[in-house]
This record gives structure tokens, C-alpha cells and sequence, in this order.
DNA sequence: CTCTCCCGCCATCCT
DNA sequence: AGGATGGCGGGAGAG
């Protein structure tokens, strides 16, 4: 008699009765969120810790445990409040919380929560499974299910920021017993956590949380891994081919396409996976088998995607592409397709939960297609250091000891390196003989100080700064209830008004307000620069600072770009549509102009950048042969741009960094020039980029504003780089910039100079043959710091943004919050553009945030989900004001940056123990991550 | 119908 | 061997 459904649901049930109370318990956290207001949540965290562990792992027994269990969280987080519009009836029983959280985040949860919610009330508090069959049946809906609302209660359990004191183990038993879930489902949810790093596997069953303290260098170090992976290009070349199918409505091409696609990945070397067979085809071989199609190993490549994509707009499909190409090229059938597709479903609930991405829908010639936006924080300043160093260090150091199993771990299966994620005792062996090769490295008097230091020092700076950063933040909330973030977000109001505003341009805009705070950091270390660019990067793309830029930047086209211009296309067919509502549709011109107006609106003034700007170039030029490699303006806030900045902001760093010698640099100078440049033409750029930067520094203290010049550390083969430039310089900036403008149609701003730099910069790490790279990908950075790209947010909603968003970030800094505590946000944007700026907005996501999301979305990502732009306003900001003066000195950014550091110091401390062998990055890929880790977890007590 | 994606079998891996 | 992990894809719920 029972249908299949209700055969289900009873098993559902069984399994899962506690469904109900999940939810509840759900609610509660992200009710808490909101409160955080209130304080307790915040740091608080609530960590609830594991909660309960009640009883036994059945989950079936759980079920009534659960019941009890989410009682028990109720009363701690939970806080009455609620807020929000609580539908229905509901009389705020814990689940009425949760379903108007939920309600908040989607009507259509509502909707059915509001039938349910009658008899739901009843049973669910006092009920037992049975009578709440039916009930349960009703509210429990897959969506109850979720692996986004459970991951939004696990998020609820963990503060973002932990107090890397206390240790913050997970267990996975007591975990799946409290959510009331199967263990596989923890898996899912754990696995792409420690793809980004949030976690860390110390045993069996037992991990450690750290939360969205390393999130920013490890999106760093994704982005940069992305990068040389070339991800960009192959998404571009996806989107060309699916436009050009279209257009041809010939499905054989695909085919084809699909296989160029294929080959150009292989080029890569691929980051992940392939990686690991390419560099030890033993131990990749074994890894490969299981690892490879991994859900971290998918998880991180789908990040990537969204952190190299110009537009931070991802569909499914071609994720779903690019990663079974990876994979293999394969057109395997639909059925790999599909199952990809599943897997990605997955991820991506879990990256909504955690904020970082969004759901949309692309509209192309063809039709909507399911996709992603990121959310998360644009700017990875840190990404150079990350990326140079990092890539090989980070992920390795982490553990002291561990740091053999970390490294194999790393889930950056940093492009080059070979990762072999988890565990594979081949990777294991690979470490350690890297690690033992890089102990003799360091111990070897060589090399590129410079390099290392550079590296080494960002990273540093990156982990220490994001350390530093959450524990003043901590600080912060703990005398004030306002939370960091908050602060920061309210700088990023301030700045943009607009969330999606680059961080760059946010904080140009907002100079004012915040901008003497914030310095960005790149712009610090103009003497690192040097440095580095003579140890590295010979060719020194130079961005010109802009601060002004804040406003527009222009976009300069270059030639090969221009060539993209199918990719424009494609580009333009696309629009988002927010799932839930509003924002979708922001037509893409819109988007595009609202870009392009806010950043303009922001400062409105660049007038002179253009001009201005193309001296500088020229000057620039002039100064560095080398550089002629592309200076790009200012104004267009082209990744490339970014890129550039970041490039140069480590190089300063890395200066720095030499300045002040750390073991680690050094470790980290090894593994860089293994994999990065070669030190090769160095010299000769460095002299250049002083010039530049002084340039810069000049233009920037007139300007005022806040730009900074990028070196860009890399450089590619300089003939790459001087091919480059020339288009550029042709291009002229200011029109250039126009130029971009129209393109873009689609509303992306097609930087086409980020080519350009990409290609400078790839080259360093993968040969160079990327200069094709026909992608023009969309972006728009603007920001020269980071690259934050906010745009797209702007894009997408500019509508909803304001209004919905704040509300529901509510928890998060975001809104009110900046109005509440500007010196704290100042504190904590000093503290990031220190080192974290770069992070990333790790700010953003204070610990509140983690804990204030859930509240708002707890289920439903998709929609409505608004999110906290991430974007790091503190960069943006700091830079302003700071830069005009130190920043691009030398002498001056050390100032800023003796602050910084001893934050550093600490965090490194804290965080590094054994860096130093990192090394393995060496292995030859270059990519390697570092991914920051750190030894405390080591800590006996976990395993 | 399509889009999502939950569920849990069962292969692997780790002890 | 046994438990822990986690790939995988059927198939159901939602739209």
C-alpha cells in the first residue's frame, strides 16, 4: 500500500526521524548567527562543540537522540529571537526558527514549512517519529535533508576564527550523531572542508577545525594553482565551442572541441590530479585511482574555476567538463557526466553553505543553464605569496610532524605537484623525500634569498596576518559585540556602497573613510619589489596605480584578447540570474555599465588614470625594458592587473621578507625557483621596477589614490612578456579601456590585458604557451590590488544587493555593522592588509559570518542566498591612503609593515613550525600550495 | 519533463 | 579481518 514515497520516507524515518530535530537545531545556529548580535554565537562560538555526543552513533537511535540533542543546542544558541518574519504560525519553537530561517532563504521552503508547520510544531517537540510520520514526511522534504542545510549546521557548530589555542577537534562520530546523519554524508561535507583547508584530517574519525582562518591563503594558492593550470583558457575555449556549437547547432563539433579542451588541459599539466601521476607516475598511479576523481580533489578544481574566471561565474556544465577532462579527457559518456555532475552538486552545496559560491543561472544563446557565482572573497592578495611560496610550502608545512601525511594530503594538488591528496603512502614517501631534499636546500647557503624570502615572508605574513587578523577579531567582537567583519564589511560599504565593488575600487572609492587606515600591501614593499623582480621575474608587468582608479579602470585590449572576441560573445550571451529572485537578471549591459559606473562613481575621477596612466606606462616602459611586458593600467582592473598587483605587493613583501630573513623564506626561495622563474633576467627588471614603483608611488600621491603597482614577480619568457606589452602599449590605455567596455556587452568587462599578464605570469609557472590564451575571460578586476572582484556581484544583483542582501547578511558585518565600529574595522583591515588582505577577505568571514550564513540560507544556498561580499574592503581601503606614502617606498612600507609583522611573527608561531619543508613544491611542479597548516593540530592529543 | 541531489551499495583503503 | 572512507549512480523529490 505504501507508495514508494512513503515506503522512503518511513525509511527515511527510521533512519533519519531526528530529521526534524536537525532542522531545528539547524535553525538555531543560523538564528544565532543573526543574533550574533547578541553575542553569544560570535566567537562564541558556538561551538557548541560537540554538542552532544550522546549517544551512540546509531543513527537511527539518533533520531530521538537527535530530538533531545537539538534541544540541548537550542538552548544554548539558540536565541529566541528570530526574528525575521517568522511565517506562520509557528510559534517560535526551535523549529519555527528553523523554518523561518529557512523561510527566509527560500519561499518555497516556506511555503511548505507553513503546511507543515501546524502539525509539525506538535510533533516535533514532543513527538516521537511515529506519530510525526506523516509529519515528518511532510517537513522533513529532501530539502531538510540537504547536504547544504547540514552543512550549515555543522558550519553553525564551529566558530569561524577558532582560537587555534583551543583545539577544535571533530569528531566524526559525535558529529554524525548530533546532525543526525549518515557518516557518509560528514564525509562529503569534510572532504571539500579540507579541500579548502578548513579542516584537517588528524586520525581517524577525527579531524581539526580551523575554519576560515586559512581560507584566504588557500583560495591564494587555488587561484594561483588555477592559473597555471590555465583554467581560464579552457574555460573560455568551453564557452567558445558551446557558443560556436550553438551557433552551429552541430553536435559533432562539441566532440571535437571537447577534445581540443582536453588537450589544452593536458598542456597544463593539470593541477590536480594528472599532476600526481605526471610527477610520480607510481605513486599517482595508486593515488590516482581513488583520489583523483575525489571529492577534494574536485572540489578545489571547481574553486579554482571560479577564482581564474573572469566573470566568478561557473556552470555546471562546464565544470563538469573541464574537470572530467582533466580526469581524462573523455568524452566519457553521460553517464561520467552525469555522475560528475552529481558530485559537483554536491560540492557546491557545500560551498554555498560556506558562502563562497552562489547559486545562478547562466542564460547563454541557448538557454539557462545551471551555475555558480562565487561569492566568496575575490581578493587573494596573499596568492602570490601563496602562490609562490605557497604553493609549495603551504600546503606542506602545516604539520610539523605531520607534515609528511599534510603534504601528501594537500589538497591543493598544487598544479604542478603531484599530489596525491590524502593519503597515499606513495605521496607520503615523495614528501618526505622532498622534505629532505629541502632541508638541504635550506641548509645550503644558496640562493635566491630574495625569492624565498618573498616568498616566505608573504606567506607569512598571509598566515600570521589571517591569524592575526581572526584573533583581533576575536578581540574585537569580545569588546564589542560588533564583529570584525562587521567592520570590515562596513568599510566595504562604505567604499562601494555596492557589495560587488572590487575591493579595489571599493576601497578607492571609500579612500576617505577608511583609506588612511588600510594600506594596501602590495604597495608596501616597493624595495621588495625589486628584489624580486630581479630574482624572479624579469619581465615586471607594472600596473599603474590608480587610486583614483577606484573609479574605472580601463581595460586594455590586446590584440590576442581582442581575437577572444567569440569569447566576448559568449560572454555577453551570458546573464545570471539569481535563482532566487532579484538578481537575476541584471542584464548583462547593465551589469556591466553599473560596473563600470560604480567604479567610476566610486571616484569618479580618473581622469587622469588614462592619461595618466599611459605615461606611466610609457615611463614604465621606458624605465624597464623588460617591463615593457605590460603595464597595464590602472584603470581597467583587469585580472591581469590584479594579477600584476599581487605580483608586485609580494614582490615588495618578498622584499621585506628579505629584509627580515625568515627560515621559512628561505624554504620558500627554494621551492620557488624551482618551480617559478628563474631568476634569470631579474637583475635587469629590478631596477626597473624601482623605477616603476617610485613611478607609481609618485602617480599614486598625486592621484592619491590608491593603487598600486604590481610587479609582477613572474615573468614570463620575455619574449612572451615584450610581445605582450607591445599590444599593449599599442592599445593605448584609455582607449584601450573603452574598448573593453564595448566589448563587454555581455556585461562582463572583458579585461583583455589579463591575458596578457596571465600570459606574463603563466609563463613564469607553466611555460608560457599559455599566451594564446584566447580567454579573455571577462573579468573585470579592477582592483590592481586584488583583484577583488566584486564586479560580478554588482552584475548579478545590483538590484537586490542592497536591500535583500543586507538583511539577510545581517549577521554578517556587512551593513550595520560598519556604521557600529569603525576603528575595529580599521584595525582588522590594517591587520589584513598587512598580511591577510590579501587572504582575502578572510574578514568577511569572520566568525560571525560562518555562524550569522547559516541563519540566513540555512538550506537554500540557491537562492536566495545573499551573500557578504567578501571583498576585502580593508584592502581596498588601505591602500588609499597608505600607499600614496609608504607603500611604494621602501623604507616606508617596512613602517606598516613592522606592524604587520609582529603579527606575523606570532601567527607564524603559531602556524609554522616546521615549514621549512615545504620544499616538496619542488618537485617540480611549481604550483605547489602551500597551504598553511597549522602544527599545532599536530598536537598529540587529536591522534 | 528536467533539474537536483539523496541514499546507500560496495569498492578501497587503512588499521 | 574489520572498520573507515568515499566513488558512484539509481532513482526520487522539486519545480
Amino acid at each position: 500500500m505504501l507508495s514508494p514515497r512513503l515506503y522512503n520516507a518511513v525509511k527515511k524515518r527510521w533512519k533519519m526521524s531526528s530529521t526534524l530535530s536537525e532542522g531545528q537545531t539547524l535553525i538555531k545556529k543560523p538564528l544565532i548567527s543573526p543574533l550574533k548580535a547578541t553575542s553569544t554565537n560570535d566567537k562564541g562560538h558556538v561551538f557548541v562543540e560537540p554538542q552532544t555526543p550522546l549517544k551512540n552513533s546509531n543513527k537511527a537511535s539518533a533520531s530521538e537522540a537527535s530530538s533531545l540533542d537539538s534541544h540541548n543546542n537550542m538552548g544554548p544558541l539558540t536565541t529566541p529571537t528570530k526574528g525575521l518574519e517568522a511565517p506562520s504560525s509557528e510559534p517560535w519553537t526551535p523549529t519555527s526558527n528553523l523554518k523561518m530561517l529557512i523561510s527566509a532563504a527560500s519561499p518555497e521552503i516556506r511555503n511548505r514549512e507553513k503546511e507543515q508547520a501546524v502539525d509539525s510544531g506538535e510533533s516535533e517537540n514532543s513527538q516521537e517519529p511515529e506519530q510525526g510520520e506523516e509529519v515528518e514526511k511532510l517537513q522533513i522534504s529532501r530539502k531538510d535533508k540537504s547536504l547544504g542545510l547540514l552543512c550549515y549546521k555543522f558550519l553553525a557548530r564551529y566558530p569561524n576564527y577558532p582560537n587555534p589555542a583551543v583545539n577544535n577537534k571533530i569528531s566524526l562520530d559525535d558529529v554524525a550523531t548530533e546532525l543526525n546523519v549518515e557518516r557518509r554524508r560528514i564525509y562529503d561535507i569534510m572532504n571539500v572542508l579540507e579541500s579548502l583547508n578548513m579542516v584537517s584530517r588528524l586520525a581517524k574519525n577525527c579531524y581539526t577545525w580551523h575554519g576560515r582562518v586559512k581560507l584566504a591563503h588557500t583560495l591564494a594558492v587555488l587561484k594561483r594553482a588555477g592559473k597555471e593550470n590555465r583554467y581560464e583558457l579552457l574555460m573560455h575555449q568551453i564557452r567558445q565551442r558551446n557558443l560556436e556549437r550553438e551557433e552551429r547547432e552541430f553536435d559533432l563539433e562539441g566532440e571535437e572541441k571537447e577534445n581540443e579542451e582536453m588537450s589544452s588541459f593536458d598542456m597544463d599539466g593539470d593541477s590536480g590530479q594528472a599532476e600526481l601521476s605526471g610527477t610520480d607516475p607510481k605513486a599517482a598511479a595508486s593515488a590516482n585511482s581513488r583520489k583523483d576523481k575525489s571529492l577534494r580533489v574536485m572540489s578545489q578544481k571547481f574553486v579554482m574555476l571560479f577564482l581564474v574566471s573572469s566573470p566568478p561565474v561557473v556552470s555546471l556544465e562546464i565544470a563538469a567538463k573541464i574537470l572530467i577532462g582533466e580526469d581524462h579527457v573523455v568524452d566519457q559518456d553521460k553517464n561520467k557526466f552525469k555522475t560528475k555532475i552529481r558530485r559537483l552538486y554536491d560540492i557546491a552545496n557545500v560551498l554555498s553553505s560556506l558562502e563562497l559560491i552562489k547559486k545562478v543561472h547562466v542564460t547563454e544563446d541557448r538557454g539557462r543553464k545551471p551555475a555558480f557565482k562565487w561569492t566568496g572573497p575575490e581578493d587573494l592578495p596573499s596568492p602570490k605569496d601563496l602562490g609562490t611560496s605557497t604553493t609549495s610550502s603551504a600546503s606542506r608545512p602545516l604539520e610539523s610532524r605531520s607534515s609528511v601525511d599534510n603534504c601528501a594530503k594537500n589538497l591543493f594538488s598544487s598544479p604542478g605537484t603531484k599530489r596525491g591528496f590524502t593519503r597515499h603512502n606513495s605521496l607520503v614517501k615523495l614528501v618526505k623525500s622532498i622534505q629532505s631534499d629541502r632541508r638541504k636546500i635550506n641548509s645550503a647557503p644558496s640562493s635566491p634569498v630574495k625569492m624565498t624570502g618573498d616568498s616566505a615572508n608573504s606567506e607569512f605574513y598571509t598566515n600570521k596576518m589571517a591569524h592575526l587578523a581572526a584573533i583581533c577579531k576575536k578581540q574585537l567582537d569580545e569588546q564589542s559585540t560588533v564583529h570584525h567583519i562587521q567592520p570590515n564589511n562596513e568599510v566595504m560599504d562604505a567604499l562601494n556602497g555596492s557589495p560587488s565593488h572590487s575591493s579595489e575600487s571599493s576601497s578607492s572609492s571609500n579612500h576617505q573613510p577608511y583609506g588612511p587606515s588600510g594600506m594596501q600591501i602590495p604597495v608596501l614593499p616597493a624595495g621588495a619589489i625589486s628584489y624580486l623582480s630581479t630574482k624572479c621575474s624579469p619581465i615586471i608587468p607594472v600596473l599603474i596605480p590608480q587610486h583614483q582608479a577606484g573609479g574605472s579602470y580601463a581595460v586594455y585590449m590586446h590584440p590576442t584578447s581582442l581575437r577572444p572576441q567569440p569569447t566576448s560573445l559568449a560572454v555577453r550571451s551570458m546573464t545570471f540570474e539569481s535563482p532566487g529572485s532579484a538578481n537575476a537578471k541584471t542584464s548583462p549591459a547593465a551589469t556591466t555599465n553599473s560596473n563600470q559606473t560604480n567604479h567610476q562613481s566610486s571616484h569618479g575621477k580618473e581622469p587622469t588614470s588614462p592619461s595618466t596612466l599611459k605615461r606611466a606606462c610609457g615611463e614604465k616602459s621606458l624605465v624597464g625594458s623588460p617591463s615593457k611586458l605590460q603595464r597595464i593600467e590602472p584603470k581597467s582592473g583587469s585580472p591581469k592587473l590584479c594579477e600584476i598587483l599581487q605580483a608586485r605587493l609580494k614582490a615588495r613583501r618578498g622584499s621585506f621578507v628579505s629584509n627580515r630573513p625568515s627560515p621559512r623564506a628561505l624554504h620558500l626561495e627554494f621551492t620557488k625557483p624551482c618551480e617559478n622563474q628563474p631568476p634569470s633576467l631579474p637583475t635587469s627588471t629590478a631596477p626597473l621596477e624601482h623605477s616603476v614603483e617610485t613611478f607609481l608611488e609618485k602617480e599614486e600621491k598625486v592621484q592619491t589614490s590608491d593603487n598600486e603597482a604590481g610587479l609582477t614577480p613572474v615573468r614570463p619568457p620575455q619574449s612572451q612578456a615584450q610581445k605582450i606589452s607591445a599590444p599593449f602599449q599599442d592599445m593605448g590605455l584609455p582607449s584601450g579601456a573603452m574598448h573593453t567596455e564595448t566589448l563587454i556587452p555581455a556585461g562582463y568587462l572583458i579585461p583583455i590585458p589579463q591575458q596578457s599578464i596571465l600570459n606574463f605570469r603563466d609563463p613564469q609557472y607553466s611555460n608560457g604557451e599559455i599566451s594564446r590564451a584566447s580567454t579573455p575571460t571577462y573579468n573585470i578586476y579592477h582592483t590592481p590590488n586584488a583583484g577583488s572582484r566584486p564586479h560580478l556581484p554588482q552584475e548579478v544583483t545590483p538590484t537586490r544587493l542592497p536591500l535583500h542582501r543586507i538583511p539577510h547578511m545581517s549577521p554578517f558585518p556587512s551593513h550595520g555593522h560598519r556604521i557600529h565600529s569603525p576603528s575595529p574595522a580599521i584595525l582588522n583591515f590594517t591587520l589584513q592588509n598587512l598580511g591577510l588582505i590579501p587572504g582575502t577577505s578572510t574578514p568577511n568571514s569572520t566568525p560571525e559570518a560562518s555562524s550569522t550564513l547559516p541563519s540566513p540560507h540555512p538550506g537554500l544556498p540557491h537562492q536566495g542566498m545573499i551573500f557578504v561580499k567578501p571583498m576585502s574592503p580593508a584592502r581596498a581601503l588601505q591602500p588609499a591612503s597608505i600607499h600614496g606614502q609608504p607603500v611604494t617606498l621602501i623604507s616606508i612600507p617596512q613602517a606598516l609593515v613592522s606592524t604587520p609583522k609582529g603579527g606575523q611573527a606570532l601567527q607564524q608561531s603559531f602556524f609554522h613550525t616546521p615549514v621549512s619543508f615545504p620544499t616538496v613544491t619542488n618537485t617540480t611542479v611549481p604550483q605547489n600550495f602551500y597551504i598553511p597548516q597549522r602544527k599545532l593540530d599536530v598536537s598529540p592529543e587529536d591522534t
